[in-house]
DNA sequence: TAATATATGTTATGTTATAACATTGCAATG
DNA sequence: CATTGCAATGTTATAACATAACATATATTA
């Protein structure tokens, strides 16, 4: 992934700010804070290098609750993702597009990419189906290496 | 995913001894506790779980690093897998036989399921070629509701 | 036997996440 | 315009998950 411009992350915040409005989601200071944070960061970021950013921002220590919290608000509703296998959190590219996001993550330079392949998701439901199981939420993370750090 | 037999736990023990007698691979008495542990339970187990286990099997406390090193061990060889999305771990249905697995996990009684559909690899597969990425290892777990769960 | 490697014991600490309760600010209701 | 309710935040403490670092033991093997 590469990383965004100036521009894009713009955009990227305007629209998460529309789709509260028009979904009367309170997008707080805080809640605004941490997904700027998140994805200015254009990598996968800790919970903690966030509480940590932001106690800087505004000069006085943040605690953990406030971060977690906003996480919470900011997955529930579809604007970043949780990594589990390394956790962290992303940005979500297409934000109320779709529910389920998988990810391809580099383990050198840690660059990440959202992908949303449909024959994946397919895919991955027929299996679902073919066990008589519900899906509530996938959890798919494909480690290795990019094509950059592969070629080094 | 039904619960194990007797039997089937003691072939399951028997396959590891096995390999590992086979591989020359160090299985030690804490390591083939900790594997006991793991597959008698059934369910996905927590770290702490198991150590508090193996302290009481003991009759003296054992310490994280005993229980995650014996995890270390188990993984690298393909007998257990972590799921990340829960801290927990499961014994491995067929060790050996194939790289990845990928898991099915009940929210409502916790029990899981480990599939290892071809297609689904292959999907996974093309995906990362297309992407131009090298897979080292993936986390693929759906989570949700078994049959017996979602019928309630 | 001495040297080496592998595994375990032990203490402490690092990292990730939540519980519990107090406080604030704001909007709905009477 | 109180007052009541509610959503969000502040604050303190602690729970849950995992590893660093170093000491000791045990097994191979030169
Ligand atoms: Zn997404
Ligand atoms: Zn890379
Ligand atoms: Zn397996
Ligand atoms: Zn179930």
């Amino acid at each position: 992934m590469k990383s965004k411009s100036t521009s894009e992350l713009k955009a990227s915040i305007h629209r998460v700010e529309e789709i509260c409005k028009s979904n009367k989601l309170g997008l707080t200071e805080i809640r605004k804070q941490v997904f700027e944070i998140i994805v200015k960061n254009n990598k996968p970021i800790k919970a903690y290098e966030i509480l940590d950013t932001i106690s800087n921002i505004n000069n006085k220590p943040s605690h953990p609750p406030t971060v977690y919290r906003a996480i919470d608000f900011l997955i529930e509703n579809g604007f970043v993702h949780k990594l589990n296998s390394i956790n962290s959190f992303v940005g979500c590219f297409h934000p109320k597009a779709h529910k389920e996001c998988y990810f391809l993550i580099c383990k050198k330079c840690n660059i990440y990419q959202e992908c949303c392949d449909d024959s994946l998701k397919d895919r991955i439901s027929k299996t679902a189906i073919h066990n008589n199981f519900v899906i509530s939420n996938t959890t798919l993370e494909i480690e290795g290496h990019c094509l950059d750090c592969s070629q080094k």
